[in-house]
RNA sequence: GCUCCCAUCGACUAGGGGUUAGGUCGCCACUCUUUCACAGUGAAAACACGGGUUCGAAUCCCGUUGGGAGCGCCA
């Protein structure tokens, strides 16, 4: 037996990758390279209704984008071509076949509308479980090539037997029990023979050699029929280890209707990739120690699949915002211009240009008061275009009668000097107090008006400096105009 | 309804027979700052309940309650 650490994400192309599945796709990551293993990416497309066009593509993307590289594809298409199980029909046929030849399965050939009718009965009675009733078991193998040579519509079944505890371990969970009556005689093969989920990822499982299932818990009912079919195969079991879920904050499975869900949400709204992985990383897992600030490097060095919870975790987008900011805050000047520029570009204030040395002056100063890069055009709008309304608290509190009359002070005095200075602005402003015999507050809160519109934001002198000695003055100016 | 899984501050979690039950986010206060933040300091805040085992239980066992998932020709 292979000993090395070979692990799958196996998404269904049925929309957007959500921060579920992304988390899954992590931890199969960071196990794998946390074991110099490998991990492979593999399509689960064969419930032809649900496909949804773009669906693989924003799949690949999204992993691209979170750093999720996977190893493994068929040779055809390159080697980051992920698999596609629509492509591995004849594969799956070939198993099905070999289970009934084995009697571990069953061709059926009830309608749906017989299955139907079937479980309201059961329910009417209040059976403890809904399942097939075997009926297509007890056909004659006359009936069976009769029925097969006139075309009827059949799908292939798993044959569970009665009176048996189907036991497995798992590495989260420990032993885990199921009664075989309570397992449905699963359907391996739908009628337009494509596989079900069950058999199509029991026999890839196998056959790429997968030492890890890493899942999620809603999984863990449905394992019981992986574990037949392992042993109807005669295949030795992988590690199971089902991961615990992630909640809305009341608890309920995580879902649309009580915030985003899909990655591409958070990638929109300017989370970075390091922060959410960061986040996710944390919600079921942790190394023990009091480290809340990891790169994906960290996270590979010391994730470990025994030290994941066992409890689901709820979503709590504060603590993703934290570490966002943790995040932003520790990246390169270079970094940063480079993504405030893609934001620049995106931005109304696209037709502008403004050099690195000014972008960096603004991130610099804006950055402890921010927890997304765009949010320097929000909070720090000042810095790429003039004011138009001025603040009304900040007007009330920090505009008084006197208050032109000194700013005009101010910008005689700043007037006066060619390439003022941070020093020079600080000095003039503190002359200007002096000379109309005030205190530096009079001066400090019309001016930071006159500049910036609101009554918070960097540090007076810093904002001067970086806007520059005419565009100072004219904030004044206009300020002066409009409200006296 | 049935099966399975789970249960420490509001949230994420550490601890796993003897701890003042620790950390992080958030919330609050103070310091710094004539602003807003950042930073720093501090505070409030939890072992679901009931039995049992034990000298001793948040920790082990059983039960209750609560929450969740699953019960498809979906994955």
């Amino acid at each position: 037996m292979n000993s090395e650490v070979r692990v799958r994400y196996a998404p269904s192309p049925t929309g957007y990758i959500h921060i579920g599945n992304l988390r899954t796709a992590l931890y199969n990551y960071l196990f794998a390279r946390h074991n110099n293993g490998k991990f492979i990416l593999r399509i689960e497309d064969t419930d032809q209704t649900r496909k949804v066009e773009g669906a693989v593509e924003n799949i690949i993307s999204t992993l691209k984008w979170a750093g999720l590289d996977y190893d493994e594809g068929p040779l055809k298409g390159g080697p980051f071509k992920p698999y596609f199980q629509s492509e591995r029909l004849g594969i799956y046929k070939e198993h099905a076949d070999f289970l009934i030849n084995h009697k571990k399965a069953y061709n059926c050939f009830c309608t749906s509308e017989r299955l139907n009718t079937l479980r309201e009965e059961q329910k009417k009675l209040k059976l403890p479980q809904t399942k097939y009733d075997k009926l297509c078991l007890h056909l004659s193998n006359e009936e069976i090539n009769r029925n097969l040579s006139e075309g009827i519509s059949h799908v292939v079944r798993l044959n569970v037997e009665e009176g048996k505890v189907i036991k497995f371990n798992d590495h989260i969970r420990g032993e885990v029990e199921f009664l075989s009556e309570l397992v449905d005689d699963q359907i391996l093969i739908k009628s337009d023979g494509f596989p079900t989920y069950h058999l199509a990822n029991v026999v890839d499982d196998h056959l790429m050699e997968i030492s890890h299932v890493i899942r999620g818990e809603e999984w863990l009912p449905s394992t019981p029929k992986h574990v037949l079919l392992y042993n109807s195969f005669g295949w030795e079991l992988p590690v199971f280890a089902h991961l615990p879920l992630l909640f809305n904050p009341d608890r309920s499975k995580l879902s649309k209707r009580q915030g985003d869900v899909a990655v591409e949400d958070y990638k929109n709204k300017g989370y970075l990739k390091e922060s959410l992985i960061n986040f996710i990383a944390l919600l079921g897992w942790t190394a023990g120690d009091d480290k809340e600030f990891y790169f994906m490097d960290e996270l590979i060095k010391s994730f470990s699949l025994d030290r994941v919870n066992d409890s689901g975790a709820v979503f709590d987008i504060e603590k993703l915002n934290w570490l966002n900011e943790e995040h932003l805050r520790i990246k390169t000047d270079e970094e940063l211009v480079r993504m405030l520029r893609e934001e620049l570009n995106k931005s109304k204030y696209s037709s502008l240009e403004f050099t690195d040395e000014y972008l960096i002056e603004v991130i610099t100063v804006m950055k402890p008061r921010i927890s997304f890069i765009k949010e320097i055009f929000e909070k720090g709008y000042y810095f790429f275009e003039e004011p138009d309304v001025y603040d009304e608290v900040a007007v009330t509190k920090g505009w008084k009668t006197d208050s032109s009359i000194i700013l005009e002070k101010f910008t005689e005095k700043i007037s006066a000097i060619e390439y003022p200075t941070k020093e020079d602005y600080e000095t003039s402003l503190n002359e200007t107090a002096l000379e109309m015999n005030t205190g530096k507050g009079s001066v400090i809160h019309p001016l930071r008006l006159a500049v910036s519109g609101v009554s918070g934001g960097p540090g007076i002198f810093d904002i001067v400096f970086i806007i520059g000695k005419d565009k100072t003055i004219e904030r004044i100016n206009k300020i002066i105009e409009k409200l006296s």
